[in-house]
DNA sequence: TGTACATCAGTGAACGCGCGTTCACTGATGTAC
DNA sequence: TGTACATCAGTGAACGCGCGTTCACTGATGTAC
């Protein structure tokens, strides 16, 4: 019964985006408004699970993309996860506006939405942490030197042991290729590529293909 | 008076988002609500008012950016425009939200909100071109090779006189450097660098010289 | 097998509020003669 | 200088609708004896 209440919000999110109208939610469950109550205590709880669906549903997807191929093939595995991101993100526009589109006014998230929020970025974490050890120390190449307050959260981030074992330089391009992907997502799913970029999967494919190259995830 | 309904809109984004109230709004100008029905036919044309004005601000800030520094320092250049672009976002988040976040649902851009959402872009396109004339065709590096079907929207870009004069390779680095800021930017307002990255300046600094260094504006 | 009772999913009415948009209007200002 | 008139910014009431949340309730189901 919370999975249709679920689902049917899931749909409403298209209509309202995140003003999904509790009400309109009962209406086609064919209930009363006042029923949803005793499944979510509020209509921000409701968004706050819906919020929760989607981190989860995205990192099972990244998961899942990244287990399908050989180890060794890194820059196969990146491409894997994130052409199954982007084909989520397609396929559940709405869901992904909710989670990396403009926070929605007078709601803040509560912090059991963190943990499946970081799924994702574990998925490239690890990505990150097989291409270091392939090239086994090559170097960071050249590039402006990472200046002490970005170490300094570079080192809090390598706490989590999920992100650690990363070299610093290694971390930081990492999350340049994190920001460029999602930056892309967003370009594209909320509209700023109209007239300006139609041959989206190729468009896509060559930039994460160039940003794999660059990042030495080759 | 236009001016003052607008300049009260845009305090009403902070409360409401996309979904401020033309009631709210006329109330805070102790005006009756079909008051407002003089000057906008509608609430969207309301917003479609504060879409171009964010736009336009946006422009004339990266313009002014541009300017301010000499001709050929295009890593001055570069960093002063992503730097100024980031001022405004940060100083104006609602406004950013509502030109670079989630589509608002029900709200259908009109064209002339395309014209203003150029102008940051063309200043890149100029940085990016000045970048070109100053390597003198230093060839474009490794990277994947370019697919036809990408070229093709490259072209179509390249028709406007704004953007044309790039070789290709060049325009689309450009591309991902402009996804690689606003993605980055999205991240920072839209609360993904929460618990993540506290030193944002230098996070975003050290961040936009890497991909200066990469896109070759050095 | 049959009765008494507890559980609890869902009801329906109400509270108090908000919204966008329309329409006939008032009344001050400024113009024309 | 003074009157008649037009303009037009802003009013106020209304239409028809929506919302989140509360609360006492009904009535079917399942359990215990």
């Amino acid at each position: 019964m919370i999975d249709e209440i679920k689902a049917i919000a899931r749909r409403h999110l298209a209509t309202d985006g995140a003003n999904l109208s509790l009400r309109a939610v009962a209406r086609d469950l064919g209930m009363v408004s006042s029923a949803v109550y005793r499944y979510f205590p509020s209509r921000d709880h409701l968004l706050t699970a819906l919020i929760i669906d989607a981190y989860d549903a995205l990192g099972a997807v990244a998961e899942r993309a990244d287990a399908a191929g050989p180890r060794d093939d890194l820059l196969g595995r990146w491409l894997a996860v994130a052409g199954a991101i982007r084909s989520w993100a397609l396929d559940n526009p709405h869901e992904y506006a909710l989670i990396y589109g403009s926070p929605v006014p007078g709601y803040a998230a509560p912090a059991d939405t963190v943990p499946p929020a970081t799924r994702t970025t574990a998925v490239l974490a690890a990505l990150l942490r097989d291409a270091v050890a392939a090239r086994s120390g090559s170097g960071d190449g050249g590039g402006p030197p990472l200046p002490a307050a970005v170490r300094e959260d570079l080192r809090r981030i390598a706490a989590d042991p999920r992100f650690g074992g990363i070299p610093d330089a290694a971390l930081a391009r990492g999350l340049a290729l994190w920001t460029e992907l999602f930056g892309m997502l967003s370009f594209e799913l909320f509209g700023q590529f109209n007239n300006v970029i139609e041959h989206r999967d190729a468009f896509f494919d060559f930039q994460m293909r160039t940003a794999a190259a660059v990042a030495g995830l080759g």
